[in-house]
DNA sequence: TTGTAAATGTTGTCTAGACATCTAACGCCA
DNA sequence: TGGCGTTAGATGTCTAGACAACATTTACAA
């Protein structure tokens, strides 16, 4: 788009004499969603980059600092993407298509197709922290659980990191196995015999702390889609706790589920939505 | 705890002569991780007042923007609360206590006790947006679906707001049905005898823009967890559409079911996590 | 030609202060 | 006692500029 000369008519915020007249929103604030509107409205594309903070500033006739001000908030809303030396540029919207799944017979699923791969981070035996040992429902004389570590990829980039607990009795070779490029729940299901009967999960949003950040590579305080989800088997014994921490800053998550109370009559199809 | 005096060993980033030693941080990131570590540490409680910003950056020897942009990071991370012409407090820790759940008969659930209230916004026969039209598969005969709005509150403090689209055919009454102190979902399974056999779930998380920070009562920028939810009947049409965007800064959210193939057997009684 | 150094352009950090705006406390008066 | 304007204290907005750190391009030298 035409980056010059466009001198705006933004409304100072306080303006040099005087005013009364409320009706005035912070000079950072119109600047903001003057920005918004460029780029939802489209005449900003994805990729492009944003004029120089100065140059913006002397367009709305004002100082630099403020224009980082709104700049930097439509970056922790996920529009604009700053780096240190480069121009800003503009966010890609989200992937639509749901990246994580728990399809309609309850089987945990994530899209399958070569372009998913996996980076192993941790394959050992460790002391169980207090939460792990509460979730197992661990007996005091266990000592050591397996634990699984593995960073999600999507072409190449990292979209979540789970750990995977499992008592030691249960899968003892787990710790031998090769995980490269299989799921871990298919090597559970179809070797091991262990399905669940009864899962749990826990969704909590937090933002992107710096150990966090640096393993999904992205900016600190991205927002992150946390869920912890815990498996039983037929006594109600728990065989598996994981956490799993999403980018939430780019895909989005579905759920599809199916009535039991329901499902004994004919065999349902899903629909696709 | 004791706010005066104690000046602070912070290393500056940018020392008055040289330094080529690198390994220091930023001024405003070594008082965020200070203020961070002073409040993890229960040396600051919940609800207790950060000393002010001139006072801080007097004690940490730099400027008040400096100590502000440290306190933003902590405010947008969800550990501290500002509010114009008031201190600074901390905010008390999450709830854990789940408040939205799917339990294992894929009911959806909400607590029900009388700390839950419901304040009506909207319950009219409106024109359907092109979402509601293709959730529900709306033939394009039909003019106008039901609308019902609703902020959900604990303690009259909203925790939600949930938009949920009916086609008129199947539940012409609930335009006339006094929904106050009702669960919406209570009413469309007793009254109208609609289970859902399938339900999808798609899960967004977003950051409060204007409106919504206005309805909920928030700050703009506050993390939401936005759930798409529809339901359908024996034949895979759907008969309900919903919407809900929940503050995420305070809550969290659990899913609980059980696998169909295996719930054949005998009943399942749910652990307690 | 290639590798390296310098120059340039951009965002990041930081300052010292001014004034606006909001809240709560104070004090006066009825 | 109760109501109300004033005042003090706190955060919000904004400036104009300086220097740091990083990425890229340019210029130069081997």
């Amino acid at each position: 788009m035409d980056d010059k000369k466009t001198k705006s008519k933004i409304k100072r915020a306080r303006p040099p004499i005087a005013n009364n007249g409320k009706e005035h929103f912070p000079l950072h604030r119109q600047i903001r969603e003057t920005l918004r509107q460029e780029v939802l409205s489209g005449q900003r594309t994805p990729y492009s980059e944003l004029p120089p903070e100065q140059e913006l500033a002397t367009r709305f006739q004002t100082s630099r600092m403020t224009v980082r001000q709104a700049i930097n908030a439509l970056e922790i809303e996920g529009l604009l993407e700053k780096q240190q030396g480069r121009r800003t540029i503009v966010c890609p919207p989200k992937e639509v298509e749901p990246i994580f799944a728990l399809p309609h017979d309850n089987q945990p699923f994530f899209r399958v197709d070569k372009s998913i791969t996996y980076k192993l981070l941790q394959q050992e035996l460790v002391p169980p922290t207090n939460q792990v040992r509460e979730k197992l429902q661990l007996p005091w004389t266990v000592e050591k659980v397996i634990v699984v570590a593995r960073i999600r990829q999507l072409h190449d980039v990292p979209i979540s990191v789970y750990y995977t607990y499992f008592p030691h009795s249960r899968c003892p070779k787990i710790l031998k196995e090769d995980l490269t490029g299989r799921s871990l729940v298919y090597v559970i299901r179809h070797e091991y015999g262990l399905a669940p009967t009864l899962m749990t999960h826990e969704l909590e949003v937090l933002s992107a702390d710096e150990e966090i950040s640096e393993i999904l590579n992205v900016r600190e305080r991205t927002p992150i889609l946390k869920v912890e989800s815990t498996e039983f088997d037929q006594d109600e014994a728990p065989f598996s706790f994981n956490i799993e921490m999403f980018r939430a800053d780019r895909y989005r998550f579905k759920i599809m589920m199916s009535n039991p109370a329901q499902t004994l009559g004919p065999k349902i199809k899903i629909p696709k939505t």
